[in-house]
RNA sequence: GCCUCAGUAGCUCAACUGGACAGAGCAUCGGCCUUCUAAGCCGACGGUUGUGGGUUCGAGCCCCGCCUGAGGCACCA
């Protein structure tokens, strides 16, 4: 397999040379060299500003050691030009001909798109949307779904062999909840019809009744006890909730274009918990404390307990007993409760094991909200202290923040909580078929929905992939449902626009063949396009190593604003020197083809037209 | 009390993890459709990056203190 080399590791390499020859005895000159994307355009193509981190170990101004390094050089056959700028930048400009070359081996790599595959071998777990049985997906769990599924694409696209998990909530206490609430009051016309409010519906009620009627409460209960001693008749029930919330959830996924390799369920897991706690028993690592049995986090690293420690002391000093007290809880890892059931510590550590077992992964990838941090550090804490996943396993957790309503609040149940996920992806597509009917009139009406779900689904999607996860999201309609400006139509109209102008230039020369032509770069505009093109295989590797889309998502933007300001200002098929229209279109589907991968790298489908 | 996350233009967010003058979108104002799709383009306005110190040739980013907001801190996940 041939990679695309990248001009910052070429240019490097050349540089990092010239500094070491420049400069023998220096070390610090012999690290030197790193070169990356110019800043700005009037700055070259790259640079590199490591001559004024020498300039106190050579004693010498920053702009001499740069004058130095370049003094007598051989440039590289790809650099037009070095020079000295500013307080002592070492600026690259490159050949327009080796900068159109390897744009266009960018762009037509269709295996890879340029991205280097450094994944290859390697398998990565990544664990997404993890939604709740008998309850209807809100907005609250779009982030982790879509965020999930486009680290799972970003993954992918290196290389990686990727295992999508989703973790979903299907055991647990609200189960005997939900039974007794079935049996006594369940609506069965609702079940048939559309299940998951109606399981909804019941678990609220019978919820409600628990808590103020202490004979409900046992009875719930006494249902729990029975479905995990596997009672039939409940286990049966149980497996019928499951069944009908995944259908209902299987429908929202293939609206957002979602699949999982495997779901696997807290419920897989329970039959591995007796063991896990005997597991961490036997290491030392678990014991039994005020009935339950726990992990002290205390006892896995000194400087957990230096710090705890330090804190009880402090809160002492002060009088405040309880915060002493309150302490012990957050080194404290509960793995059996006093009751002797198990928890979600339990579960996720023979997750942790299980996934070792069976994939061996490199890597694996937890997407949850930001509320779970504490739960994840004790969590990979423990599961590398106990070695339930081979030395060196990149464990990550992927915390995103949560959604509150339009000012700044948690959405309150009382005020109706959040929107369903459902509602919210509807409203989209009906927005956008607003729009696509009044700009394409002759559009057939199935055709038109069916645009209008890929538009409207992109926005949605896109509106939470362009910012960094960890972002609290204010929830609003609008901005959610943006068909402009940063979003992602934006980009599906720069697609669009260039497949429909291919199109064009097919029935306008016909014969004329764009795909072997030299791509020109005659205007900065053209020379802008080329060089964003370049960034994308390193955009891909950053994301993929930060789990961060929206470094792909703020590249396509920025690929499609470069984009929008060429096409507004020089035109293909009315250019007169055919060498330059057929150098157009093949940089015009160049970057087509790199909207279109990247899109496809955040779940976002890139239509024909719009 | 301790811990975590965050604080950047009126609003929503970026900033290649220490590099050149902090960038976009929305909103506001002004231009551009007999010429490849105006879901667009060009321009204007808008900033002491919460705050006070420190490190550095160089700080939105690193260190220390403080302020504000969100969350977590023993059996729900």
């Amino acid at each position: 397999m041939d990679t695309i080399p990248s001009f910052a590791e070429e240019l490097s390499a050349w540089l990092g040379a010239r500094f070491a020859a420049a400069f023998p005895d220096s070390p610090e000159a012999a690290r030197a060299g790193r070169v990356v994307p110019s800043a700005k355009a009037g700055f070259g193509d790259f640079q590199c500003s490591d001559a004024m981190q020498l300039a106190r170990p050579l004693r010498l101004p920053p702009r001499k050691i740069a004058e130095t390094v370049l003094a007598g050089a051989a440039l590289p056959d790809c650099v037009e030009k070095a020079e000295v700028a500013g307080a002592g930048y070492v600026n690259l400009t490159l050949k327009g001909a080796a900068l159109a070359a390897r744009a266009a081996a960018v762009a037509e790599d269709e295996a890879h798109g340029g991205v280097p595959q450094l994944g290859a071998d390697r398998t990565v777990v990544v664990d997404y949307s993890s939604p709740n049985v008998a309850k209807s997906m809100h907005i609250g769990h779009i982030r982790s779904t879509v965020i999930g599924g486009s680290v799972v694409e970003i993954l992918r696209a290196l290389g990686y062999e990727v295992i999508g998990d989703n973790h979903i909530g299907d055991w647990g206490t609200q189960f005997g909840i939900i039974i007794k609430g079935y049996r006594e009051f369940a609506d069965r016309e609702a079940i048939a019809k559309d299940p998951v409010p109606e399981l909804e519906r019941i678990y609220k009620e019978s919820y409600a009744r628990a808590k103020a009627d202490e004979a409900w409460m046992d009875a719930c209960r006494a249902e729990t006890v029975k479905l995990q001693q596997g009672d039939p008749e409940n286990r049966a029930l149980w497996q019928d909730f499951i069944r009908m919330s995944r259908h209902t959830f299987d429908e929202i996924y293939e609206r957002l274009g979602i699949s999982f390799e495997t779901t696997r369920g807290e419920s897989y897991y329970q039959p591995q918990l007796a063991a896990m706690v005997e597991r961490l028993e036997r290491a030392g690592l678990a014991h039994e404390s005020r009935g339950a049995v726990v992990v002290d986090l205390r006892d896995l690293d000194p400087a957990f307990a230096e710090q705890s420690r330090k804190a009880v002391e402090a809160a002492l000093a002060k009088n405040d007993a309880e915060s002493a007290a309150r302490e012990d809880g957050k080194w404290i890892c509960i793995v059996r409760k006093e009751d002797g059931g198990f928890n979600y510590n339990t579960t996720d550590l023979a997750t942790m094991e299980t996934r070792e077992k069976d994939y061996h992964p490199a890597r694996i990838v937890i997407i949850t909200d930001d509320r779970q941090i504490p739960h994840f550090q004790q969590l990979f804490a423990i599961t590398e202290k106990l070695g339930l996943v081979s030395p060196g396993t990149d464990l990550v957790h992927v915390a995103f923040g949560t959604i509150t309503d339009e000012n700044g609040h948690p959405f309150s149940t009382r005020s109706g909580g959040m929107p369903k996920l459902k509602e919210l992806l509807d409203e989209a597509a009906s927005r956008a078929l607003a729009i696509v009917r009044e700009k394409n009139p002759d559009l057939p009406e199935a055709d038109a929905r069916a645009l209008a779900e890929t538009i409207g689904i992109g926005a949605v999607k896109y509106s939470d992939l362009a910012m960094d996860p960890i972002t609290t999201i204010r929830f609003s309609w609008d901005a959610v449902l943006s068909l402009q400006g940063n979003s992602g139509p934006y980009l599906q109209y720069a697609h669009a626009r260039i497949r429909s102008l291919l199109a064009k230039y097919a029935e306008a020369f016909p014969g004329e063949d764009w795909r072997a032509a030299p791509i020109l770069l005659g205007d900065p505009l053209e020379r802008a396009l080329a060089r964003r093109i370049l960034a994308f295989p390193e955009t891909v590797v950053a994301a993929g190593a930060k789990c961060r889309p929206n470094l792909v998502a703020d590249y396509l933007f920025c690929l499609a604003q470069d984009y929008s300001s060429f096409y507004q200002k020089l035109s293909v098929l009315k250019a007169e020197d055919p060498a330059v229209r057929a150098g157009r279109a093949r940089l015009c589907a160049a970057v087509a083809s790199v909207l279109r991968r990247g899109l496809a790298l955040l779940g976002i489908r890139a239509p024909e037209r719009m």
